[in-house]
DNA sequence: GTCTATAAAAGGATAGAC
DNA sequence: GTCTATCCTTTTATAGAC
């Protein structure tokens, strides 16, 4: 049982889940059917099959992996600055041109979440992470403000998923302004702070 | 040519149409089959297929149907209350039960207008029309706050998105009290305002 | 492991009786 | 106008050669 194998066949999964998301992201799941991921991938149908044991099974295996992504992007986000400075660090992900193909990905995988269980429950602990991140960094805002932080991460966070919503259909569509109202209302709350710069412009 | 075969042809579209939102909120467009349709209008595909030439017709009637009635929900919020009032009326459309089916609806529109020209460009027209509706109600707001009016309709439009897709994957969460902080940070700029009362709380 | 070819099933759409 | 029965295409999944 030679090593070299297992992470061969590890390689080729990941290979076949990368133009999987591609295709998803596109077309939705319904309408991209297993000879799209072949093409996409390169492979053969009877390769595929060797890899995964349905359609369903790569969907679930691409929504788990798409959630792994999803966490170590929030991570990027943690370093030790001031409050404001990281949450624009953080919504500033949609201004990447390359994240469109995410934020349809997103939201493919969100209309999917209404009917499919085990999609659902990925949604649902990827967005608690969300939360929990966004908590970190809403706690000081919140506290100046008088709001409850945890009330005030999940404002954030309907923000931010409202914004990818509208990149995914329109990603020519420039988000980063209207995200610097939010820093506005969020800023000026005491102009006089002690928790670091406050700027409001985008 | 009697006017009442008109009335009833009109009539029996609209049939198929409910019949079929209820499918599409549930399922999605491409799983929902076109005898999931005739079944949950208890009609025969012979039928069906009398009043739409295609499913995709179906699909595009109904948004079109979905669209009009997005508008007149729109309409309800235009009383001449003072904004902060008009917004709650707005945004307190998420609170009722009956509305996770409409949340799963537009989910489902949305991540289909990534790819569906049609629905994409029915798509644009009823977020304009929102963008507009918003404008209304958001300016004396922005004007306090010293925000472009239409930038803060923008950031308004997205919490009201964000939070519908949270009520379509998860209908028994409570958004009102995010909603609710969205007030408050609107309603803190000045607490002596002169445009009416504006209570934070949900 | 990967390919080609194909079996098996599902779904969109239509024909023809009533 | 509506139904039942069915055609035809597409799609998932597998069998067997290499």
């Amino acid at each position: 049982m030679p090593k070299i194998s297992e992470a061969r066949k590890s390689e080729r999964k990941r290979q076949i889940l990368l133009a999987s998301a591609r295709r998803f992201a596109r077309q939705g799941f319904a309408e991209t059917t297993i000879l799209d991921i072949c093409r996409e991938a390169g492979l053969s149908p009877g390769a595929v099959y060797t890899y995964f044991d349905s359609k369903e099974a790569i969907i679930a295996a691409m929504a788990e992996l798409g959630a792994q992504q999803s966490a170590a992007r929030m991570d990027a986000a943690r370093s030790g600055l001031d409050p404001l400075t990281r949450l624009r660090m953080f919504l500033s992900e949609f201004s990447r041109p390359e994240a469109a193909q995410v934020n349809q990905y997103d939201l493919r995988i969100w209309a999917e979440a209404i009917g499919n269980a085990g999609l659902r429950s990925i949604y649902l602990r990827s967005r608690a992470q969300l939360i929990e991140a966004l908590g970190d960094i809403a706690q000081p805002l919140a506290a100046r403000r008088g709001v409850d932080p945890g009330l005030l991460a999940e404002l954030i966070a309907a923000v931010a998923i409202g914004s990818e919503v509208r990149k995914a259909i329109e990603p020519e569509a420039d988000v980063l302004p209207v995200l610097g109202v939010l820093f506005a209302l969020l800023a000026s709350g005491r102009p006089t702070t002690d928790d670091g710069p406050a700027q409001a412009d985008a």
